[in-house]
DNA sequence: TAGCTTGGACGGAACGTTCATTCCGAATAA
DNA sequence: TTATTCGGAATGAACGTTCCGTCCAAGCTA
């Protein structure tokens, strides 16, 4: 409970991110995490309540690592497009680059705990606080370059090509290089954008 | 084993496919199954060797009826975006009317065993032999009006955004109505097509 | 200093529960 | 009657969680 989290704590979050990304949740025995972690069985016990409360620190921790890495070297001065492609070549080289805590994330967002997460940042994106890069790209109102549809379109636009080829990728179907990662980010740009012709 | 399934055979199924969609594999227990089947847990074992039997039987029961839902009222002499719009139509109206088939399949395809008969998807889709219907429109090459990108970049962009939003409307995030389905496959048409302007 | 006490950290055996699967007697059909 | 289908109690394995004995470092005593 400390705010500094003791070594151990750390050895059993980090078993249990390669552990759940190889095996899902349901397939992954107490037991073997603690093998992995070098820990005793009941020690796990004593940093986290229960199985729940330790897939629930390790989302919130996979989360703010996604967050701060979506963001990276975002330079606002910038048009909307490149802004917008930077954000997803982060996205994307982030989820390639961990490949762990995509398949966490992924799991974790197809569980019954995921599907209330999703609707409380859906809830915070619609209040203007704190709202997520993507939104405020999207709802920047001075520029009339993307297609005004509903926000829940524009994510599906944005974000589903993304995660469906990187699905593809994680399941070996094919190799997935920057040029392929650009061509996406092209279309989801084309997909969203207002037409000039 | 009998080619023509028995009542019996057909109300396991049936209960599998609602318990699977609603719990999922893990938490749907055989008894709780036979239960809402009406019959007893040994008798599921008379008709499928063991639950994963049952699960690979079920995916190629729903897979039949989506491939069959998805090419209905297909006119091969409208325009390839014509032909593009009504195939996503049809998908998402399928997935969206049959919310259990929809949730399956996304379990199953997340599931180990969904990962081969992805691949082996794909391999099928390579050969020219029984192509899908999307396939068949995104080579056919007579026409380019679509982008001569990679088949994995363009189903990333046709069912990326569709299964999206289908997911959200299914979590009860959004309202699924016509406009919006219009709206989206419109947009994915705008991010596979060569560009004119 | 050296010996003793104490309390928290630790590990893993043991517990109780849940599940897939089996087995066998009952029911049904022929 | 005999053969086949059926159902649900019984079985055994796997799991999450608990419990308890051990260990160790810091504090106390003399």
């Amino acid at each position: 409970m400390s705010p500094i989290k003791t070594t151990k704590q750390k050895a059993i979050l980090t078993a249990a991110l390669e552990l759940f990304a190889e095996q899902g949740f349901h397939a992954s025995p107490m037991a073997q995490l603690a093998d992995r972690a070098h820990v005793g069985v009941g020690s796990i016990y004593r940093y986290f309540k229960d199985k729940n409360e330790l897939i629930e620190t390790l989302y919130e921790e996979v989360d703010e690592a996604l967050q701060i890495a979506i963001i990276q070297g975002i330079d606002p001065s910038l048009s909307t497009q490149q802004q917008f492609l930077h954000l997803i070549i982060n996205l994307t080289h982030f989820l390639k680059d961990h490949p762990h805590e995509f398949k966490f994330l992924e799991q974790y967002y197809h569980s019954p705990y995921g599907i209330d997460k999703k609707r409380e940042k859906l809830l915070l994106d619609n209040t203007t606080e704190r709202q997520s890069p993507f939104a405020k790209l999207f709802f920047d109102g001075s520029s009339n370059e993307i297609k005004s549809l509903p926000g829940q379109v524009l994510h599906a636009l944005t974000f589903g090509p993304i995660l469906f080829l990187i699905r593809d990728a994680m399941a070996g179907l094919i190799e997935l290089n920057d040029a392929l990662i650009i061509q996406v980010a092209d279309g989801c740009w084309d997909a969203i954008r207002n037409r000039t012709d």
